[in-house]
DNA sequence: TTTTAAATGATAGCATTACTATCATAAATA
DNA sequence: TATTTATGATAGTAATGCTATCATTTAAAA
């Protein structure tokens, strides 16, 4: 029995915690599986219940509705890089180093993670990258939003801004440039596989191209301002 | 009668051309106001028919699927841009002048454009803003993209791509970051309304904020490769 | 160990969504 | 004037997005 680390997660997000019972568990594994296989329009807690074996109204107990299912999903994925990042520069002292570090794991293709059983890091960071955005691309992003529904994401781009900070005081946009980071860390990944043109890596089709583009953009930026 | 600007549009996006009709003009119209309004998850043609005094099964006859409509009407935002940014800088020879006009044209609020009777751009660029990712973020981008449904916005990339490649052509992403450039004009301009802290703007929410953010990003980044 | 509570399964139902089809009529075109 | 073509009116159907009820199983408290 390895170690297991838990993401504590906004109780607003979920009617009963899925991850206190196996049917939860497997509503959450089944949810990650199916959305990206099929996308989010077209999951559906049907479609879901019927893989698991249970029925709609069992997944309904569980979660609101589809929406509050990826705003959960997100939720935990934010806060799970953020324990990613804190976990792998904790010893680095000097903040440059430690932003490098930041983008390889923005960018780099997820392993699964062991300390976490019930999650497939993997497939959840495929559903990020091209379902994540409609979490707060809503009508409801200012109530989701007033619940702390986006606390996980908010905190890890103050964390990443507060490293752009140390590593040049000066310069300006430390927030936008964390925001910009991160979602460009997932739209470079989605345009290089699905819009290539809108990148300059649609041959090679690999995510070190977008490290390296990545740190070029931060660098450039937080230097010009010293 | 003042002279008005067409842009050419994919046939494939449309069952009748909704601009050669009050009918379609009326459905393109209200949809902008009724997606604007409620958002695209909510919004339904049974609802626009409603509202226009036509039924459903009348908007059906112009366009396939409410993703089909969204699809045109971000290809047709991004046509028209395309056209403001080469009408406004048509006269610029300097690249880094051009540069600075393209980011500002994109990070601005828009203005009604009087060359186009049938549209209200304001609206269109808030509906875009908010809901123009979701015309890509499907699992049918493979077969929209065979379509050529994303060309405007490609070509639009490949514009800004070849700007940035005359301002320095030794610079190795020239599309990767017109890519962020046209992204992060809405991401960040979306954040500092509802989810100001991931910006640096979020008390004044001023657009000329995001503009001073992208000139310092963009040519950051295209200096320092020189 | 009993008793009680909590979680699940099974089934039903209902309003809305996302369409497709048909037929009559009005408007535009040949 | 004949004939396409576009619209209006109405119906219908499968799927979606839920809510409700009741029996049963499982787990926790007494």
């Amino acid at each position: 029995m390895k170690p297991q680390v838990q993401i504590r997660m906004n109780e607003g997000l979920f009617l009963r915690d899925p991850l206190h019972s196996e049917l939860g568990k497997n509503i959450i594994n089944h949810s990650i599986k199916m959305i990206h296989k099929i996308g989010f329009e077209n999951f559906t807690f049907k479609k879901v219940a019927e893989e698991i074996g249970t029925t709609e109204a069992g997944v309904y107990r569980y979660f609101e509705n589809k929406h509050k299912l990826l705003v959960y999903l997100t939720a935990w994925y934010w806060g799970w890089l953020e324990f990613q990042i804190i976990f792998h520069t904790n010893n680095i002292t000097d903040p440059i180093i430690k932003l490098k570090k930041i983008i390889t794991l923005l960018a780099s293709p997820v392993e699964d993670d062991e300390l976490t059983d019930h999650i497939d890091e993997k497939l959840l960071h495929g559903l990020i990258i091209s379902e994540g955005s409609k979490a707060y691309l809503t009508k409801e992003v200012g109530d989701d939003n007033k619940k702390k529904f986006f606390k996980p994401y908010k905190d890890l781009c103050a964390i990443i801004g507060s490293v752009i900070n140390e590593c040049n005081p000066k310069y300006k946009y430390p927030k936008s440039l964390a925001s910009t980071i991160i979602e460009m860390a997932h739209f470079q990944h989605y345009f290089m596989h699905y819009l290539p043109s809108l990148t300059d890596f649609g041959k090679s089709k690999e995510e070190s191209n977008i490290i390296a583009f990545l740190n070029d953009l931060v660098f450039a930026s937080i230097k010009n301002n010293k």
